[in-house]
RNA sequence: GCGACCGUGGCGGAAUUGGCAUACGCGCCAGACUUAGGAUCUGGUCCCGCAAGGGGUGUCGGUUCAAGUCCGACCGGUCGCACCA
């Protein structure tokens, strides 16, 4: 029972966390009590840039700072009372954890799924320093406001595309939400169309990838992204200026802004021409910011008439707009005043051979031809980029490989490992673009594993993203430090079987994960691939309509309600409060209502005697227990709750605090409240755990009533109500409900039209 | 812009999947027990109406004997992606 682990933050867990731990832990309880051997570990995400930012910020060590944050976080999970298996706890900081992750690299490595490329990071030239993302703010340094530019480093990346058909097609068989596997699939973005060939007039010709070969009539110019490595080669002596200050002014933004900044389209003319493979025609080649270097092959044929961005630049610079696809009444020779991106059930035009062909149908047509001609190949395309690992930073697993002058980049030997990240002072980020281990030369320089020359350590250490991505197989293996995971216990507690976190991970570190099982699997450590047979996301606690983060001031820290109203009183208000995956607003304004229920049940386990249970009371009895079970397997823990507070109003109402009912509600109540439920288990005279009990079995044949209560409408109006033995037949409920003074009053004298009988729930009389 | 989800009392939320809308809890009102009640217990609590009855699940329309639930259009909100060719 996996719940995903937290990075352990100075302000400790606050009142989302905790919904979502006591979340997963009523789950783990109650699978123990199904009779299931559960295992549920915790641990903690403990390196990566939050934890250095805030180090810095408060001018402390991280590696002095996390250990205080961890010993918190265990004392407040303690508190909340999850079973959590404390002999397999871990942290991604211990050396002892990373030594494996560095391990795991070297298996990537070795294997050809781990290499180095140039790509662009996000650069703050005030600061001197890489920044993530999320620190850029508008194209702006969060920190000192200065704004952020590229610069491109030699990084680290593993092959996850090479995965990327696998990793789609996998989801299919898997038990997620479904929010979390179309997140997926969004993200991996498989496309189906063709790679097409513009040959140039020098020569060579120029690649680009689209999804509507059957517009390539329609391309009239196309577009290079400014980094493309033909630009250079291709721009013409009086372009040169331009090209070469307009690529100068996209690589001084940031990543960020470029991506979402406004969409005015800006570009220029190479003075180079393509030809078009379909028409023959020499059509001009642009560059502009609006075609991405990083997705397909960083070239596009542009199509104005039938793409919105090509239309706009079209517009924008004055070119050629030749439509292709007219629907039917339209006319071809009519000028466009809006691109035209709607074209199913159109035809085909100014298309040569294929004119008058179905437009749906023609792609297919004309990739056959292309390819015929030596010009174009179906191919399908994916979104998703290759993972980068590499952090420009101090606080993480350093990456273990070694640079030698003659050897080149060589993998640290495994018995070498772990890799110790060396407890130094100043690990602030300088102006080098280099992590600051660069400027420890005692760590810097070692000896080339191969040849024994001088050689200097790579200085980037690995995104916590690896580190997250197989904690869970190390979980159960904690004690050995002579392998990652045991093979035995792999096999016996892995793949996960329900695995809870939030929706924030649905993509990247669950893919990471997915990923990496793959790798493994196929490299034969592992033999599932896919680590995570059921997922589940929760809801986000939110307050004040926000979610709560500190610079928000909007954090709730659960300490002080657990000290008001305990922790099982905060646990079982939490799971009451809405459904468990979808979350809600934090308020505390109900919570005396959960404590009143523990203090009845307190006092029904000292009150309980051998009674005899009413008949529609112990319907309600077994019914009970079925409900809850279903619904807490489902994660529905609120609708759970109300049904057992139901119970204990139905015994109330009989006066009939029967023994055996108030030992299942204990029971039951376990996995919501378990210190609580423990010591009324041992009031109630059990010398051995609660849970070491089973959840108690039901009756089909004793939960229904002997009588049912059937509404009765006339014309779909519900005008009266009738008492009847159960499954009576249509003809018996249709007598009492004549009976009925609103029936009579209704229907009576009326030609009935109709009568429709639902058995033990509603009879309706149609009159006319 | 694209995608996913969601709109139900004063509030959090239920509704065996098309079958008595508002379960359960909070709050509120009245009463009981009390020197006391911010404890406990009992009863009430969608709106209009004395009642009979009528209206009612964001808005408008549709399908159906029957719609919170299904279909269409719109309004509002939350989250994710964001020039993906």
């Amino acid at each position: 029972n996996l719940m995903m682990f937290p990075y352990p933050s100075a302000e400790g867990l606050h009142v989302g966390n905790l919904f979502a731990f006591t979340g997963s832990d009523v789950h783990g309880r109650f699978r123990r009590l199904q009779g299931n051997q559960v295992f549920e570990p915790m641990g903690y995400d403990a390196f990566g840039i939050h934890s250095e930012n805030y180090a810095l910020k408060v001018g402390l060590h991280p590696a002095e700072l996390i250990p205080r944050n961890i010993a918190n976080f265990r004392r407040q999970f303690e508190r909340m009372g999850g079973m959590f298996d404390w002999r397999h706890s871990l942290s991604t900081t211990d050396p002892g954890y990373y030594k494996w992750t560095q391990w795991i690299f070297l298996q990537l490595f070795k294997a050809g799924k781990a290499y180095k490329k140039k790509a662009p990071v996000n650069w703050c030239p005030n600061d001197k320093t890489v920044l993530a993302n999320e620190q850029v703010e508008n194209g702006r340094c969060e920190r000192c406001g200065a704004v952020v530019e590229q610069r491109a480093l030699e990084q680290w990346f593993f092959r996850i595309t090479d995965y990327a058909g696998r990793l789609l097609d996998n989801l299919s068989g898997l038990d997620w939400s479904e929010t979390t596997l179309t997140a997926q699939r969004n993200w991996i973005g498989r496309s189906e169309g063709a790679e097409l060939e513009f040959a140039l007039p020098a020569g060579g010709s120029i690649r680009v990838f689209t999804t509507r070969p059957d517009t390539i009539f329609g391309a009239t110019f196309m577009v290079l992204a400014p980094e493309h490595p033909l630009v250079r080669q291709i721009t013409t002596g009086e372009c040169r200026h331009s090209v070469d200050e307009y690529v100068r002014q996209v690589g001084a933004r940031d990543l960020i802004s470029r991506k979402i900044g406004d969409r005015d389209k800006t570009g220029v003319f190479t003075g180079a021409y393509a030809r078009n493979p379909a028409t023959g025609e020499s059509i001009p080649v642009w560059i502009a910011d609006y075609v991405l270097m990083e997705y397909g092959t960083g070239a596009i044929m542009a199509v104005p008439a039938h793409d919105e961005r090509d239309f706009a630049f079209a517009r924008k610079f004055d070119l050629a707009v030749t439509r292709v696809i007219v629907t039917e009444g339209q006319d071809a020779a009519a000028p466009l005043t809006e691109p035209m991106t709607e074209t199913a059930g159109g035809r085909l035009v100014n298309s040569g051979l294929f004119n008058g062909h179905d437009a749906d149908t023609a792609r297919d047509k004309i990739i056959r031809w292309l390819e015929q001609r030596g010009t174009g190949k179906g191919v399908i395309q994916y979104r998703l980029h290759d993972w980068c690992i590499s952090r420009q930073r101090y606080w993480g697993p350093p990456i273990p490989i070694i640079y030698c002058d003659t050897c080149g980049p060589v993998p640290v030997p495994e018995q070498d490992l772990p890799v110790v990240l060396p407890n130094i002072d100043d690990f602030k980020p300088d102006d080098s673009g280099v992590s600051p281990l660069a400027r420890h030369e005692e760590w810097y320089y070692v000896p080339c594993p191969t040849c024994g020359a001088r050689g200097r350590r790579e200085t980037d250490v690995s995104d916590t993203f690896l580190d997250s991505a197989w904690y869970y197989l190390r979980y159960t293996s904690t004690e050995f430090d002579d392998r990652p995971f045991d093979p035995a216990r792999t096999r016996k507690w892995t793949p996960v079987t329900t695995y809870i976190g939030g929706n924030e991970h649905a993509v990247l570190h669950l893919l990471y994960s997915r990923f990496l099982a793959m790798v493994l699997h196929e490299l034969g450590h592992i033999d599932f691939d896919e680590p995570f047979t059921r997922f589940r996301a929760h809801g986000l606690i939110v307050k004040d309509g926000s979610k709560m983060s500190k610079s928000r001031g909007n954090v709730v820290i659960p300490d002080e309600y657990m000290d008001q109203w305990g922790a099982d009183t905060f646990r079982l208000y939490l799971m009451f409060l809405g459904p468990f995956q979808e979350g809600g607003d934090f308020r505390d304004a109900g919570i005396s209502g959960p404590r009143r229920f523990l203090e009845r049940i307190w006092l029904m386990v000292g009150e309980a005697v051998d009674a005899e249970v009413p008949k529609p009371l112990l319907a309600r009895w077994h019914r009970t227990k079925q409900k809850m079970h279903d619904d807490i397997a489902d994660l529905r823990y609120n609708t759970a709750i109300s049904a057992m507070m139901e119970l204990v109003n139905a015994m109330r109402e009989a006066s009939c605090i029967d023994r055996r009912i108030v030992a299942d509600l204990v029971v039951m109540l376990s996995p919501f409240a378990p210190h609580f439920a423990e010591e009324c288990w041992e009031r109630l005279g059990h010398t051995s755990s609660v849970f070491d009990t089973l959840w108690p079995t039901w009756d089909p044949a004793l939960m229904v009533d002997d009588t049912v209560e059937v509404a009765i409408q006339v014309n779909g109006k519900t005008r009266a109500t009738v008492t009847v033995s159960r499954d009576a037949v249509e003809a018996v409920v249709l007598a009492a409900a004549r009976e009925q003074e609103a029936v009579k009053r209704f229907a009576d004298g009326k030609e009935v039209r109709k009568v429709i009988y639902v058995a033990n729930r509603l009879l309706n009389i149609v009159v006319g």
